[in-house]
DNA sequence: TCTGGGGTCCTAGGACCC
DNA sequence: TCTGGGGTCCTAGGACCC
């Protein structure tokens, strides 16, 4: 059996750790840029305010219910990430952590004990060591797990807590559980589906294997087997090393001097390869996009990307950003009122530079013995007094920073917004 | 008139996830 | 006026190899 243990509402959950006055309340945290609605109370989503919604379209309904907005605090996200995640380490053994606020458990092992008691524990235990509200749904296979953990959040009666330990319950599950809400259907697989008469889960479940292959590819044949019971998701304990890693903004207002420009990108530039470090790889390939406003139907479009080869791996700030320059350069148009760019640095390798055949034409290496001893010394430094501490002079223009008006304090990793407490 | 067989690598685009 | 950011996987098709 699984187990699928998933916070709920976590950014808004989060914001509410520290402020208990907002129980009850209907509170929204917002995308960078304060645009959209990413996280949303119970009380917001009754009032119909929908997910990713833009918040300039619900701009009177969250006045007429003085609805609670913040901005994103990631800082203070994933610090309380790790708390729910360390507990939950503590309680069960076998974890893989899937996404912020998620985590699957593998429950092999734990026959002999009543599930429906395991999981309670697990979700007592998470809120009275960190504040956060979890649901926990288990099943035969991870895809379960989660119809389980849907049901757990959907339905009052399971009081947060949905176990499918046989099969007419899961059987029972599974028609009550619209198709669009399954693990891997998404928009346009849910649209042909309803075409085709299958509305639920249980209805997709009962479909021929071959024609589910056919027409949904390998994916989609993982899900209907694992919807039947047959397990084909393993748990991933060990993350695998990334494959990409992506620094992109919208713009806080519209930039069109080619200058500006430069000051984003190679501070997107700078914040991937410190990333990278992060994650002890060297990057191969540098790509830089940028783009106008998609949704601006009357200013002039144009989106430009490229992509460079290094000449040799590296993961260097200099030659990462002096690469992404150069590529800015190439697709720069002047004329045009930019709203959006970003770098991603693609071709990632754990290998070290001195086993790559190096460049024959001695191009910047960004092997080279110094420059890996300034980044070690730039991450020191920035790792004890703060990201930003020492920087490149081309991050410092900041005209194109993002608006950021409703930020609550860092709570738990900065020492100046640690909360008081007074007698 | 008649033109093989077996591969790899790369990219773009689509679909999905949180 | 105002619409986020960061990922993964799969497939088809083109280009190339011998």
């Amino acid at each position: 059996m699984f187990a699928l243990i998933d916070c709920n509402n976590f950014y808004v959950s989060c914001e509410r750790v520290f402020n208990p006055a907002l129980c009850n309340w209907p509170v929204v945290v917002l995308s960078n840029n304060d645009g959209c609605i990413i996280s949303r109370s119970q009380e917001a989503k009754a009032l119909g305010l929908p997910m990713g919604a833009p918040v300039f379209k619900h701009r009177q309904l969250l006045e007429k219910h003085q609805v609670v907005m913040f901005s994103p605090n990631f800082a203070l996200y994933g610090d309380m990430s790790s708390r729910v995640m360390n507990t939950l380490g503590d309680l069960l053994p076998d974890i893989e952590i899937y996404s912020i606020d998620e985590a699957f458990a593998d429950l092999h092992g734990f026959g002999r004990f009543s599930l429906q008691e395991l999981a309670r524990t697990v979700r007592d235990t998470i809120r009275k060591h960190t504040g956060i509200p979890v649901s926990v749904g288990i099943g035969a296979t991870k895809t379960l797990a989660k119809v389980a953990n849907h049901l757990a959040k959907k339905q009052a009666r399971y009081r947060g807590v949905c176990v499918l330990d046989d099969e007419l319950k899961t059987v029972e599950a599974l028609q009550g559980v619209p198709i669009e809400e399954v693990w891997g259907i998404g928009r346009a697989y849910a649209r042909r589906l309803h075409a085709q008469e299958v509305h639920t889960a249980l209805d997709f479940a009962m479909l021929e294997p071959d024609l589910v292959r056919r027409q949904m590819h390998i994916t989609g044949a993982r899900v209907h087997h694992e919807l039947r019971g047959n397990s084909c998701l393993p748990l991933e304990q060990v993350r695998p090393a990334k494959k990409s890693i992506c620094t992109s903004r919208s713009f806080g207002r519209k930039v069109t001097g080619l200058e500006e420009l430069e000051n984003a990108v190679g501070s997107f530039a700078a914040k991937c390869a410190v990333k990278l470090r992060k994650e002890d790889l060297y990057a191969g390939l540098v790509k830089v996009f940028v783009h106008t406003d998609a949704f601006d139907r009357q200013g002039k479009y144009y989106r430009g990307s490229r992509t460079a080869a290094l000449p040799v791996i590296t993961r260097s700030t200099f030659g990462i950003v002096q690469y992404a320059l150069a590529i800015l350069h190439v697709i720069f148009r002047e004329g045009y009122a930019y709203q959006k760019a970003g770098v991603i640095l693609d071709g990632l390798t754990n290998a070290s530079p001195e086993c790559v055949t190096p460049s024959l034409f001695g191009e910047y290496d960004g092997s080279r013995d110094d420059d890996a001893k300034v980044m070690h010394a730039l991450d020191a430094v920035n790792g004890r007094y703060g990201s930003g501490t020492l920087r490149l002079a081309i991050e410092s223009q900041r005209g194109w920073k993002q608006r950021m008006e409703k930020l609550s304090p860092r709570y738990t990793t900065r020492w100046e917004d640690i909360i008081e407490v007074r007698g």
